[in-house]
DNA sequence: GTCTATACCCTGATAGAC
DNA sequence: GTCTATCAGGGTATAGAC
């Protein structure tokens, strides 16, 4: 029964098509007001189709929101990933030009930099995703810095764990004023004088 | 009339505790759900009061919104300003005593933590405010950073105004791994290890 | 200055047809 | 898989008495 056959791929590809514009209306509302503030209306209507055709898919908002930040962060952890295990350059350098990229995608900036703050509160649904995102990403990049000393890349005076959660506090943290003020200030080139102050050999 | 004045001055005494109570039952409430998540019915109980009873000294929830920021942003930029300005000790352990103050009120570091990210929205009522606050504590803190630059205290290789926006973003992003994991990561000995880079004559 | 009562809108979610 | 219709509950704010 080849109409049988050719009639779920389409019913399962219709399935992924929808879900793929849900996340994307969803991914523009939570990074413009936050979980809380984002409705699911607004995200129904901008995906095209009504509210309880969105909740087919996601049978509830939060379920909506853990699907976006899976989607999303299976594909900025694998971008982080191959960053870190660049061959061949600057492991400094290559973390440089990962902000580059960030300052080219704002509302995925605005997404991670609004959810991730609001998740500090125990009560939000995301708080033990964000608890555990952080620990992993240390965890890499913890290895790939230790790596980067070894090689004598990155000065050496600082534990590779205390130079991981610097470099993470340093992007999130241009990331709230690259946000509010995106004219004045360079998201890239202020981490890129930090990068300056970890790598080996740098005299003042 | 001294029956007419004492009564005036009760009635006004009482006006303040209750806004005082207010304040401080907006900022817990804030702090746990943001702007957006916050009720209203909670705020008021937490006061003492009824919805309207709160109503009455703050006519709409942005009303009190900015009221909480203004309260709590005169405290903490008074305390900021007389770190950046204190004589005879160096500028960074100043600015690292802070950070070790901060750990110990994490009520008020989570409140600004999620309302700051959920300002870089152009829609949330606060936007406006912390663009202003940014630009105005930067402004006085390149001042001091130069001064210090001049002393000899912190390296000259990088401009005031960088240096400025990094220790800001430092703060803050440290800020969001603290208040995930409080247990975990200590942001203070954290933040000391990047003060300690940028003190002039360091070496690796 | 504070209350009770309430208007009125919004919001996430469900029922059931197609 | 998607719709129309609808619900129950929560949300800010107002009216008017005390």
């Amino acid at each position: 029964m080849p109409e049988l056959k050719r009639s779920r791929r389409t019913q399962a590809e219709r399935t992924r098509a929808s879900r793929e514009k849900i996340i994307q209306a969803a991914i523009e509302f939570f990074a413009r007001q936050g979980f809380r503030g984002a409705k699911m209306a607004d995200i129904a209507r901008a995906a095209g189709l009504s509210e309880p055709g969105l909740l087919h898919h996601f049978p509830s908002k939060t379920h909506l929101l853990m699907g976006v930040l899976e989607e999303r962060d299976r594909i900025d952890s694998e971008r982080l990933r191959a960053t870190l295990q660049q061959e061949g350059s600057h492991f400094l350098d290559a973390l440089t030009k990962l902000v580059e990229h960030n300052e080219t995608v704002p509302g995925l900036v605005q997404l991670f930099t609004i959810l991730a703050a609001e998740s500090v509160s125990a009560e939000h649904p995301a708080h033990e995703f964000f608890i555990g995102r952080y620990q992993r990403e240390r965890e890499h990049m913890t290895e790939s810095i230790a790596q980067a000393q070894q090689a004598g890349e990155i000065r050496a005076d600082l534990p590779a764990e205390t130079l991981t959660a610097l470099l993470f506090a340093m992007m999130d943290g241009l990331q709230v004023q690259w946000l509010l003020e995106p004219e004045k200030i360079s998201m890239a080139s202020l981490f890129r004088a930090m990068a300056d102050l970890l790598k080996a050999g740098i005299r003042e």
